[in-house]
Order: structure tokens, then C-alpha cells, then sequence
DNA sequence: GATGAATGAGCGTTCATTCAT
DNA sequence: TATGAATGAACGCTCATTCAT
């Protein structure tokens, strides 16, 4: 997927540093109060910079945001592909996938509600090509499912979409549980004050339930 | 819980007729355009009222706002308790759970819409207490399941925690497929055309074995 | 030719005093300055009126500027109509022509200018149609040649295309005499400080040499 | 009368060559698209020199066309010059006349268009000694009837004033057709396709019915 | 109480001008 | 001297809110 570029010569050209600070600055806004409750000119204040040159890296306050997005689609990309094997054992790659979610939860909060913030308004408005990132991680889910029951691990019996919406569902709220005030109480609430590892535990235990292992037919032979 | 009033005496005192006819406009006004690109001018207009009667009905833009929210409150607690029947079997609980849930999201999609809008973008403006109605609901969940195993229906292995949070993060994100494209087609994805009865059924199957039975006493009889 | 309306029914409701004065002041601001220098904040300081009302009278700068020029096409026109007639003598008629010309342009200097600025400057943006109205007045000259000829009161050895386009080019600078400095110091470089109607008749000898009258032909009977 | 100098001598040393580049260009930017609406940069950019430069050339924007403008006072004081020979036959001058007029506008349609801009919208802005030039090209038609009568070519009845006027006022609406839409259009709707020396016949076939020749007494002598 | 015009702070964006390198 | 990034005042326009009728 080619995601473009929504920023100018002049920005590439600032200090990595510099375009990190700028960046994350606007981030914050935008993830803290909306795209559309930020202001240029907040961001510009707030990293330091004058309002005009906010103008000279981002033609317009859409690119910024286009920006911040495009700028995390790789990096996201990355992280699943580094975590996630299908050599592995499913349920040790399920528990990386849940493990890794809520690592970049932790880490990147703000994108996360950046994220949502675009799914939720600016569907219509934002290139859907951009919006297409959250489902390449999705398909992950299912897939994993579906390699386990072909190599004889998983039951066949399972459903494959319906145990993959749940499972994936699990790991939305988890996400969602970073960003917004709602739903971090309700992961309070369920788990208290649980840290991570102890909560993927937990729900490691739930998704062994929706995905049993195959019978093994040794029980037979066992008679 | 205070929820407050965020309308006029003036409004109250308008037919219930006319109260909701400029709800229900405000409230697909919110939910199409989101807060911030939605005008009072407009929603005024498409209800036949005045510009200045807006101003004193609702002291300003976001008691409009309040007053949908808290309005719905009520409506969906109502609905929900109507529905739920702690005496009848645990998973028909929980079956007309995701039904209703389902209903009230292709029913109210708009007022979900906002209300993800609000969790979303306005958190830091709009009254907490105000943001405390999906949490009530939630706990319905959790409580089904502890009923469940107090009357011996359910294993008592069962971890509840764990066990609720995965059936209402589906719940979650089905409710979030009646607003966002991305969830609408996550929806469609792992479910494709079945209709929402169907989706429940199958549902309900992973929702059983989440929920496992008490494995029945009955086998030491039999010996 | 249909003008349209540019301003909005709140304008429209205001009182005529009210409107002729905005209007005045944002004439005189275009002409003073063009059209691009001119601020509608500074117009509507001058008016005495809020920022904000000059939007909710005018959508746009743009349609402000519309709005005096199609209030003004109606108003020349009318004046036009009713000076020249041609049953009169032609020479009346052009002397008419000429004199009610620079009444135009003595008492409506501005217009004259705002006129010469789209004109000028903004030909690609304003509606064509608006800017019909200087050749309809032209297309005069020529008919009135033309009836004199056809009535026998003028030679037919008159090259009536370019004796129009020299007598409308006459007028043409004279209608710029009360805009520009350039043509007015011009205008006062050869005429001095002579009036209006003496400057006229000046000119009315020149247009009698450039339209000379039919050789009367009682001079072949005379022999 | 002090034209003045508006640019650096930074600029003065720069290659002739480079200087007319840099000049044409905004020139050019300047008549597409008026003062106001052109921008140093773009200039900068076609002229293929860095933006910082132009302003170390000209100070300010205005003082770029400032120099323009005082540029071509010189040029087409020249051409007048080298064209007009009082020597000559009074009608081939005035004939000279019209071709360069139109030659001018022809070749330089741009300075023409800036000419008026200027004369039109920033009249108050510009330095008046700037906008003297066209008044002293002006001058030569008058030069020339009055060297005509004098030399006892032209009738001694000729109005000079009014007759100079008219004539010029004719060449300044040939120079405006260069430029504007509307003067072209009323050209072309007097004119039709006819070259521009076909034109000049035209004209002078009403410059000499404006101009009588003086009555030769010879005629009667001759008889 | 209803109406809708009046108000002006605020926003995104532009660009002449300045300044550091 | 050349370069081009940095600056911020200014503009057109919007719209929540106020206010006169």
C-alpha cells in the first residue's frame, strides 16, 4: 500500500528530533481533544515554533494529520510482523498478538484515540486507503485460527469467524482501553489493577475455551 | 447518580411531541456531522422552530448535547431491565442481551454515534457523570454470570472477570458496527450477509463455552 | 439579460436608507482602492454596522461587489432609455448621448471606476453577463449613425464602423475623465477648466466633422 | 522629473541580461494576474533565482514594479521618438503614430495592463510622479497639429484642444484593447478580423475629416 | 415566549518581509 | 551576496451567543 506524502521538503529537511517533537506535539492535541477541538496554532505554540512555519511542513492542518497516520501505519506494520510467526504454536502467537496490542496501547495511546477519532468522524474525509491498516492487522486473528485447524492443533469444529470476531473483539477493547476514559474504567473494573502479562493471562484462558484443541484420538487406543 | 438538567423550564413546559421532534433532529444532526460541524441554525431549521427558541430551550450548544445524552439514559436502562429477567435461564439473559443490544444499535445508530463522538473527542469537556451510562449497563453482564453460578447453572471455575469482559467487548464491538464503516465492515467480514438473530446464534455458541455448565453431580450417582 | 441577486433577504429587509448607505460606502471603497484592497471589515466600520452583519447581508466579498454593480446596470440603462430617442435629430441624440454620459460619470465616479477594475482585473471571475452592460450603451452610437443614414440626414459615404468606434472612444475617455487621475489630468490639459456642456459642444463639432451630412442634392436642380 | 530608483545597487550590478529576465517575468506575473494577486516567490522561482534575492534587489514589492514602471518610461519615450519626425508629412506622423501605439500594445501587453492597474487601483498608493508618462506621449498629437497649422498644412479653423483629444482618446482605446476583454470584444465587434495597418487606414481616413487640410488659395488661380 | 438579526471572537490559511547560515 | 526557512499580521469567512422587537 502506498500511503503518499502529505508533508513538505521543508519538514523532511528539519532535524529528526525536531520533526519528532513537532509531531508528538500534535499528537497529544489531537488525540486529547479531537482533530477538529485542535488548533495549528496551539501545536505551533506548544512545540515551540511560529504559526507560519507550522504552514511551510503542512500544507493544510489535514496533512498533519495524514501525516502522523501515515508515519505510524509502518511502524505498527513492523511490530505485528516481528511478533506474530505461524511456525510457532497458535496459542503462543495469540498470546503475542494480545501481548504486542497492548504493548503499543500502552506506548502510543494517543494514536490509538487519533485512530478512532478518524474511524468515528472522518470516515468520509480521510483516504481509505489510510483506514485500511487496523483490518491488515485483523486478518491476522483469523488467520492464525485457521492455521491452527488446518495443522491438526485446533478442533474442527471451531468456527472460524465467529471465534475470530470474539477473539478480535477482545483485543479492540483492550486497544480502546488506552484511549478513552469509558473504557479504561471498564478494564479497571474487570481487572482491577492487574499488569498487562497477568491480564493476557487471563484472557489466554478465555480464548483456550473458544478455541479447543482438538480431540486427541489417542483416547482410543488407550480403551 | 445526579444526572442534572441541562434544558430550560421553557422546554419542559413544550409538548412531549415537540420535545422529541427536536431531539430526535439534534440527535441525527450529532450523529451525522459530528458535534463540532453540527449547527444549532440548522437542527432549527429541520424542526421547524426558531433560531432564538433554540437559545431557550438549551442555554447553549453542549446542554443540548447533555440533555440527549441524559435524556437516553433512561430510555436504555429501561429497555435493558425490561428485557434482562434474572429468573429466567442464564443464557436466554444473555442471548437477549446481544438482541437487544443489536436492536437498540440498528435502531439508535445515531445516538451510539454520539456517544462514541463524545467518549471520543469531548471527554475532557463534557461532564463525567454524564459518561457513566454504558458502565451501568455493563454490569448487567457480570452480574448474569454470578447469578448463573450462585444458583449452580454455571461452573463455578468460571472466572468471571475475565469471562465478562470478553462477552461485552463483543457486545462493544457489535454496537460499534451499527456507526463506524471500519466496524461495519469487520461485521461484514467475519459475518457477511447472516442476519443479526443468526449472528446471536452463533454468538450464544461462544458464549457457551466461555460460560461452561456445571459439570453435573449427577456422574457420581451413576457409579 | 437576467442579473440574479447577490445579497440575502436580510439585506433586502433593511431599510432603504440603510442599504443605500452600506452600499454607498463599499462604492466608495472599491473605487477608491480596487476591489482587492478594500476590506469588508473596513466597509463595515465606515457603515457603522457589525463585521458579522456584512456576511449575513453579502454571502461573499464577491457578491457585495455583485450587488452594486447589478443594482447600478438597471439604473444606467433607464437613464439611457430615456435620453436618447431616436426619432430626434441625430445630432440631438448624440449630444444627449454625450451629456448624460458625463452626468453618469460626474455623479457616479466610483461606479465608473469599480466598473473599470473588473473591467480591468477581475474579467475571468465576474459573471459575463455583468459585464454586458457597457457594450449594450455602445451598440447605440452605431444605430443612431446607422438611422441617420438610413434616413437620408447623413452621408452614405460614412464609414460607420470606425466613425462609432472614434465617437465611442471619445466618450469612453471622458467616462474615465471622473476615475482615473491620469484622464482627468488629461481632460483637464485640453479642455482647461471649461464646464461639462461647453466641453460637450466642443465635442459636437468634432462628431459633426466625422459625420458629415448628405450632400443636399437641390444643387443639381438649382442648375 | 525624478523617476527615481527603486532597486538595489545590488541589482544594478547584475548581468543586463539577468536584470531583463528578472523584469520580464514579473512584468508578465503581474499583467496575468495583477499586483495583489502576484506573488515575489513565484517570480523568484521562474526567474530561477532564490527569493531571498529578489529582496535583496528590491526592497519591497512595490519597489519592483516601481522600477518596471520607470523601466519602460525610457523605452517608450524612445520609440516615440525615433517614429515622430516633425519633419515629416503631419498625417504620416499621426499614421506613425497609431502603428507604434499599436505596435506597443501589441508587443507589450502586459506593461499596458499594468499601466492601468496601477491608474486604476493604486492610484493613491503609487508615486504620482510614476504615472506621468503617458501624459508626456500624449502631448506629441497636439505637438503635431499645432506644427501642422503652423506650417499651414492644416486648417487654422481646427479646434486643436478638442481635436487632440479626440484623436487620443481613439489611441487610448486602441491601447486598452490590448489588454482588457471588454475593449477587445468592442474592437473586434467595430473592427471585425482586420489587420492592425487596415485599422490605421481606417482611422485615418476620420483623423483627416478631424483635420481638414487648410483651403489652398491656389485653386483659384489655377482655374 | 418567539423571532431572527446583530455581534465579534476565532479559525484556517496566505505571503511580504526578516534573518540565520 | 545568495539562500530559503521563519515569522506573524492580516484576510475572508463561520457560527455560538446575545439582544431588540
Amino acid at each position: 500500500m502506498k500511503t503518499g506524502k502529505f508533508h513538505t521538503g521543508i519538514f523532511e529537511r528539519l532535524s529528526a528530533k525536531k520533526q519528532e517533537r513537532i509531531l508528538n506535539i500534535a499528537v497529544k492535541e489531537f488525540a486529547d481533544k479531537g482533530f477538529l477541538n485542535s488548533r495549528i496554532k496551539e501545536i505551533a505554540q506548544k512545540a515551540g515554533i511560529s504559526y507560519g512555519s507550522m504552514y511551510s511542513y503542512f500544507p493544510t492542518k489535514d496533512d498533519l494529520l495524514k501525516t502522523i497516520i501515515t508515519r505510524n501505519i509502518d511502524f505498527q506494520k513492523t511490530v505485528f510482523k516481528e511478533t506474530i510467526n505461524r511456525d510457532d504454536d497458535i496459542f503462543e502467537n495469540i498470546k503475542n498478538f494480545f501481548t504486542v496490542t497492548l504493548k503499543i496501547a500502552e506506548e502510543n495511546p494517543e494514536l490509538i484515540a487519533i485512530w478512532r477519532d478518524i474511524a468515528q468522524s472522518y470516515h468520509t474525509k480521510f483516504l481509505p486507503e489510510i483506514i485500511q491498516l487496523e483490518q491488515e492487522g485483523l486478518i491476522t486473528i483469523r488467520d492464525l485460527i485457521q492455521t491452527g485447524i488446518a495443522r491438526g492443533t485446533l478442533s474442527p469444529d471451531i468456527m472460524i469467524n465467529s471465534s475470530a470476531y470474539a477473539i478480535d473483539s477482545i483485543s479492540s477493547e483492550l486497544l480502546a482501553s488506552s484511549v478513552s476514559d469509558q473504557n479504561k474504567k471498564k478494564k479497571k473494573m474487570f481487572f482491577g489493577e492487574k499488569t498487562n502479562p497477568e491480564i493476557v493471562d487471563e484472557i489466554m484462558i478465555i480464548v483456550r475455551k473458544i478455541l479447543p484443541l482438538k480431540q486427541s484420538t489417542s483416547s482410543f487406543t488407550a480403551s
